[in-house]
DNA sequence: TTTGGTGCAAAGGCTTTGCAGAAAG
DNA sequence: CTTTCTGCAAAGCCTTTGCACCAAA
């Protein structure tokens, strides 16, 4: 059993790594695929889902559970917390220290093996708040 | 716009909240199909889902967006942390006090407007990690 | 040359929805 | 009676996958 066989750098592959690098928009598959696309244009769906797949079990990114029905990624590997808008569903990066400490706390009540945490805050983006404001006045 | 027409308390709407409110277990509106299905052999699907994103929209129930592929409900209304095993995709209750003060850490972060948070913490259920240690020995 | 990767299109899994008949109020 | 709800089945959306050809090493 090789859970890990050769991996190639495709022209593909990079150029995906290296855009999702490039934002910090938490894109979905489908986004990846249009920033994808400018770049390779014969660049399929398939394709995308697959690396993303694939780098995100290689750990190069990250493959976001956010709310929502699609997955994000997130070229930042780095463990951080999330703020996502009800409205449009778009993600941003809170830039705040993780709480370590809160594993150990919450290991100390179940009976799961705890491995880490994830935390999402839940509110409105600026737009969308404006949106709004706008829609009721 | 009549955002709340009136909601009639049908038996198959009954059922679900009953059932739901009685287990812990955060089931998926499959698992909810099968519970239902033992009280109302010709329940719909269909009646489950409907009725479960109704129940949420009221507030009467949670509908929880933690990662997995399948939303997962809650009878549970109070806010509440939850861990997640990664093997099975089980999803049990964390008993620890939210931390409200985290909201106002991360409001002064962002221009999104914070609303509420959720926690998951991440980790083996005993049953899996059983499970995984008999596969290694 | 030898694998692993790609594009394409079809299939899959979960959820939503249109519709005609049923039932709550 | 009126309006909402249900069961059924079809459609929808996102994601995965089989296959023949392509390309990295």
């Amino acid at each position: 059993m090789d859970t890990n066989p050769k991996i190639r750098m495709t022209k593909q592959r990079q150029v995906i790594l290296e855009e999702l690098c490039k934002v910090t928009s938490h894109p979905t598959a489908d986004e990846m695929y249009q920033m994808i696309r400018k770049r390779l244009p014969k660049v399929s769906l398939g394709t995308v889902y697959r690396n993303l797949e694939i780098l995100s079990e290689l750990g190069m990114v990250l493959k976001l559970d956010v709310g929502g029905t699609q997955k994000r990624f997130d070229g930042n590997v780095e463990n951080h917390y999330h703020v996502r808008c009800t409205e449009c569903g778009r993600v941003g990066d809170l830039h705040m220290p993780t709480d370590k400490e809160i594993e150990q706390k919450a290991q100390a009540l179940t009976d799961f093996q705890i491995k880490r945490h994830s935390v999402e805050f839940i509110g409105v983006c600026p737009e969308c708040r404006e949106a709004g404001n706008r829609r009721v006045s």
